[in-house]
DNA sequence: CCGCATCCTCATGGATACTG
DNA sequence: CAGTATCCATGAGGATGCGG
């Protein structure tokens, strides 16, 4: 059901949220409309995604039902195994800022905080939002109000840092990294710093 | 390199333990011999997985790398993620005894317990073995000593339980399970009863 | 036997153009 | 925007061969 040549790479996808077609499209560089329709109607089929037509406007989304949601456990396992490859990071790798939302959430331990923190991520020229409270932490397409740090690097040294293949510091050294070093702590090191 | 066909079948095979080519082959039903060459040739050339030449006998087996078998999570998360197709049961579903060393051990939670006990499964004319020590859960293709529970049942039904969608009171209503309720109790109630 | 390599056929995927 | 239709290239499946 899953195993089919871009199907997962669709639930990657619709796991930071619905999307119409043309998103999902432009988050899959490379695959063919015709095949990206085919695979659409087949997990739909199979009960994994859900296709919405939405009142309003006319808009169709694909949005994942909650049994492919559950497909997240495994989505986040490979992408914590494969973090070995991404901070090699090979010439040709491509890079959408919101990948993060789905990266970030698989590779930072899931905190919590009392008092609620914002973060933000500049990155490739668009932001991201986390947020860690009592829920613990979330990572969002889009930031809501005003962060409490802004963070501002390459794509490659955020996924570094956040696997621990690179230490702040190292980051910092060599320039690649933007960034108050209260900002850095804030999300990167011990609860106790981040809760203080 | 792991979203090719096969792939991932292939080191779902190999987390079991290490094997050789034909019985690689006989786990993947279907599976082109060229086919099954090639893929082990690009994991190799990855690193997902090494090839042994063995000293003694003329024998060549294949075994994860220490990266390739962290992708024990991601295929213990899709087990999970397909119990509930498992529990339906397709009528062209097929089953090899060997594949409950993965799906116990994805699906049964990881117990401890003080005492080592040591549970075999009897299933589809084979036996396989469960250990539950300090350690953890441990399951092992084949049982090494003597059992303090026998459990004999259909695979469907052994898989039904591990998932919880039947209840051992439904199985054996069904006449579906053999074996004590205590031995039953051994295996799938709380750690109490275990440790008892 | 085991561990592949070769050959052939056909299903599947990729690229592009086109349409309601 | 949300797909469909078409055509071509690639890869999968199946049978077979072959050396160790």
């Amino acid at each position: 059901m899953v195993g089919d040549r871009w199907s997962l790479l669709v639930v990657r996808e619709l796991l930071v949220g619905p999307k119409r077609y043309s998103d999902v499209l432009s988050g899959l560089d490379g695959v063919a409309t015709n095949l990206l329709a085919q695979r659409l109607r087949s997990l739909e089929d199979t009960g994994v995604v859900e296709r919405r037509v939405a009142t309003n406007p006319n808009g169709i989304v694909y949005a994942l039902t909650p049994w492919g949601a559950q497909l997240r456990e495994t989505v986040e396992a490979l992408v914590r195994w494969s973090t070995p490859l991404m901070a090699l990071g090979q010439g040709d790798d491509a890079f959408q800022a919101e990948w993060l939302v789905l990266a970030l959430r698989a590779l930072l331990p899931d905190r919590t905080s009392k008092r609620p923190i914002r973060v933000h991520f500049a990155v490739a020229g668009a932001l991201i939002g986390l947020r860690i409270d009592q829920a613990g932490t979330r990572v969002e397409p889009r930031p809501t109000d005003q962060a409490d740090a802004v963070l501002d690097a390459s794509p490659t040294v955020i996924l570094g840092l956040a696997a621990g293949a690179l230490t702040v510091e190292q980051a910092v050294a060599a320039g690649s990294l933007r960034g108050s070093q209260r900002s850095l702590d804030t999300v990167f090191t011990s609860h106790s710093v981040i809760d203080d």
